[in-house]
DNA sequence: TCCTTGACTCAGA
DNA sequence: CTCTGAGCCAAGG
């Protein structure tokens, strides 16, 4: 959907953003849009809308080497279809690196939520 | 060419 | 806590 003016910028900063959470831990699609620059030619109001969906636009295009298992959405929930394999697929992944779910398939933020250190070196 | 569909989030009931 | 509706733009059938 709606892509950023420079979408192909803006992919790479958020695959850079996600290269850096660290194992074990989770970041919500509006958490990086909301860590990212608004980009050029988006005023910050529809960055807050677009954004996000931006970030999930970006996270199926991901490369490989991109962890794109501990981007969840804001609810805690993985935000693929639960009978698709990608849905399993991240849930086993983020168990394998000690990520819990709660009883309703939530990660709680407050435990494995991480917080990007305003801006690294 | 028109219509449907998106790895989302927030506010209100 | 769960569920619904609105916001916004482009590409594919």
């Amino acid at each position: 959907m709606w892509s950023p003016p420079d979408q192909s910028g803006y992919f790479e900063q958020v695959w850079t953003l996600v290269r850096q959470i660290p194992v074990g831990c989770v970041m919500s699609y509006g958490q990086i849009a909301q860590a990212l620059p608004v980009p050029d030619g988006s005023n910050p109001e529809s960055y807050r809308r677009l954004g996000p969906r931006w970030v999930g636009r970006a996270m199926r295009h991901c490369p490989d080497d991109v962890p794109w298992w501990r981007v969840i959405n804001s609810q805690g929930k993985i935000s693929l279809p639960v009978d698709s394999t990608a849905a399993t697929r991240q849930r086993e992944r983020l168990l394998q690196e000690g990520v819990q779910f709660d009883e309703r398939g939530r990660v709680d933020f407050k435990q494995f939520g991480w917080i990007p250190e305003s801006s690294e070196t």
